[in-house]
DNA sequence: GCCGTTTTCGGCCCGACTGTTTTCAGTCG
């Protein structure tokens, strides 16, 4: 049982306690749980009882029913509270305006079970009968329920919002009345992929920048709009929030709008125990506003230093921040040279020159040209006598295109068992070696941690590419024990992946952040198949600085002449 | 259910918007 299974557990024992009208306090224990379990860097299942207590948010109680879960697949309090809240009624909790409080109201009076129940008894007029609900409430229900028939909105690529952020910010510039304006939330923190946007706005005339808003051509739906604060949903399905505050609060609105949640209510937490109120206008002593104007401000009057947006989530980065110990993370300066490109020789769409002058253009010291092995045969992947072939055609280009050092390298595809798809002898003539699965990727995980483990091993390997085969939103990650390969990455010097790529992001933050454990090295790489694509570099990055990475941990930071060395 | 430079009991983060009310509960972020 992973991490998210727990998580997913202890979330509906919490949403099931709150339905059964259980004390608020204990439903949220269960919810702090659940979030820690999700974001937590290393499997749950692999610790006991006292070690879980350590682990802020989880006592005696929990650490108890973890190992149980754990251990039997089950939970006796999850498999009671289900048969009090039954599943169909739990899913109600999906729909917009309906909360613990609603729903049980609709299970008690109307004995409403299910979304089919609540679709009847909403299209013969019967909720309006109940205390709360109204001929709007009623509407906005049966509006939720035939939109929810269509498929779930999937959470948009952090590139792609990227795009959007920018048209949208433009658009926004364009009012008169805005002072200032930044995308914050899950997107300022450089999550993989984001479920809505946050755009904090500063303005002394907050109702024209709303107006504003309301002009962008994308809107499809207006949720809410106030004084403050206004909720659209654009046509591909994105929720839009656009908060203004007066100039005076940018800082702590943005602190507070950047979230995560977990992490503000830690912050309002120090507040707190130091007699402080900490909102989205500032920092006060009774009246008395210690700080709002910039977030280095706020952080300061709390006793902390600035914390980066990307370590915003509370997994111990104000901990580290109070004992001086926050990481220097890196970023896109800091790397020399990218270790994964493809050119026409496989499924690129440049030459090896093209890409090695945009390589260049892209600030690089050297590139590695890693096509595809053999097996890959829908690229045309190489074989020993055209990887041969390949080097003398980068020797050539070597000797046009000053400025830049290429690398022979391969991507050479771990086959079923763990041997690798090229011989040693052809493996051992490159100067770079990125092993990677490309087939089979929903083997067990026993059987695809003994074949990733086995590619480690193999001496030629440099590095293992895109680890988890995950493609955001289309293809869930491989399972394998993560532990296992940290642990023989560490012994072989081997480096793992962190795949630049938008949709790929592999590895993932927390991986990153089990890996510094671990000791093993990272290599940031851009898996370019086109010339522009260095540019994907910064989402590497931003992963990273996610997982708490600074530059001596990834090889790619170090100039070339030291790049061999393994450790 | 968790937790402790006030505490082993009694607290537990904070505010905007909506719809239903006629001062506020519920939901949401």
């Amino acid at each position: 049982m992973d991490n998210q299974e727990i998580a997913r557990v202890l979330d509906e024992i919490g949403d099931m306690l709150e339905i059964t009208g259980e004390n608020f306090f204990r439903v949220r224990a269960y919810r702090n749980a659940a979030r820690t379990a999700k974001d937590y860097p290393s499997p749950l299942a692999g610790m006991d009882k006292e070690a879980l207590q350590e682990i802020p948010g989880i006592g005696a109680d929990l650490a108890d029913k973890i190992t149980t879960l754990v251990a039997t697949g089950d939970l006796e309090m999850h498999r009671d509270l289900l048969k009090k809240v039954p599943r169909g009624l739990l899913d109600l909790r999906q729909i917009h305006g309906l909360g613990p409080k609603r729903i049980k109201l609709l299970a008690d009076l109307l004995k409403i079970q299910d979304r089919e129940g609540l679709k009847r008894a909403a299209e013969q007029g019967a909720l309006k009968g109940i205390p709360g609900f109204g001929e709007k409430l009623e509407g906005q229900i049966l509006k939720a329920l035939a939109e929810q028939a269509a498929a779930p909105a999937a959470r948009m690529l952090y590139a792609d919002a990227a795009r959007l952020v920018e048209s949208l910010v433009a658009h926004m510039r364009k009012c008169r009345a805005l002072e200032l304006i930044e995308a914050a939330g899950s997107f300022r923190r450089r999550r993989d992929a984001v479920g809505d946007l946050d755009i904090l706005a500063a303005s002394s005339k907050p109702r024209l920048v709303m107006e504003q808003l309301l002009k962008f051509p994308q809107i499809k739906e207006t949720l809410g709009s106030g004084e403050t604060k206004t909720s659209v949903v654009l046509s591909g399905g994105l929720q839009v929030d656009l908060r203004v505050v007066a100039r005076q609060s940018f800082g702590a609105a943005l602190v507070y709008f950047t979230g995560s949640k977990a992490h503000g209510v830690h912050l309002r937490r120090i507040a707190q125990s130091k007699g402080l109120l900490l909102n989205e206008y500032g920092l006060f002593r009774g009246e008395k506003p210690l700080a709002s104007e910039d977030e280095e401000g706020v952080y300061r009057a709390l006793g902390l230093q600035w914390i980066a947006p990307e370590l915003r989530e509370d997994r111990g980065e104000i901990e580290a921040d109070q004992a001086h110990r926050l990481p220097k993370l890196i970023t896109r300066d800091d790397l020399r040279g990218d270790l994964h490109s493809h050119s026409t020789w496989t499924d690129g769409r440049a030459s090896i020159e093209e890409m090695a002058r945009a390589a260049k253009k892209a600030g690089l010291e050297y590139f590695a040209v890693t096509d595809h092995s053999q097996r890959l045969r829908m690229t045309h992947g190489l074989d020993p006598a055209r990887v041969r072939e390949q080097a003398r055609e980068i020797a050539a280009v070597a000797r046009r295109v000053g400025g830049i050092e290429i690398l022979r390298g391969i991507e050479v595809d771990i086959l079923d068992d763990g041997k690798l798809d090229l011989p040693d002898d052809v493996l051992g003539h490159l100067d770079w070696v990125v092993a990677s699965v490309h087939s089979k990727l929903d083997m067990d995980a026993k059987a695809m941690t003994r074949r990733m483990v086995a590619a480690i091993r193999n001496p030629n390997v440099n590095v293992i590419g895109h680890p988890s085969g995950r493609l955001i939103n289309q293809r869930a990650p491989s399972s394998f024990d993560l532990d296992a390969i940290l642990k023989a990455a560490r012994e072989e010097g081997c480096a793992l992946e962190v795949n630049s790529q938008p949709d790929r992001l592999d590895l993932t933050d927390t991986a990153c952040l089990a890996a510094k454990h671990a000791g093993v090295k990272l290599v940031v790489s851009s898996d370019s198949h086109h010339p522009t694509q260095f540019a994907v570099l910064e989402f590497g990055i931003n992963q990273a600085r996610r997982g708490w990475i600074e530059p001596a941990d990834v090889l790619n930071t170090r100039p070339l002449a030291k790049l061999a060395e393994r450790r």
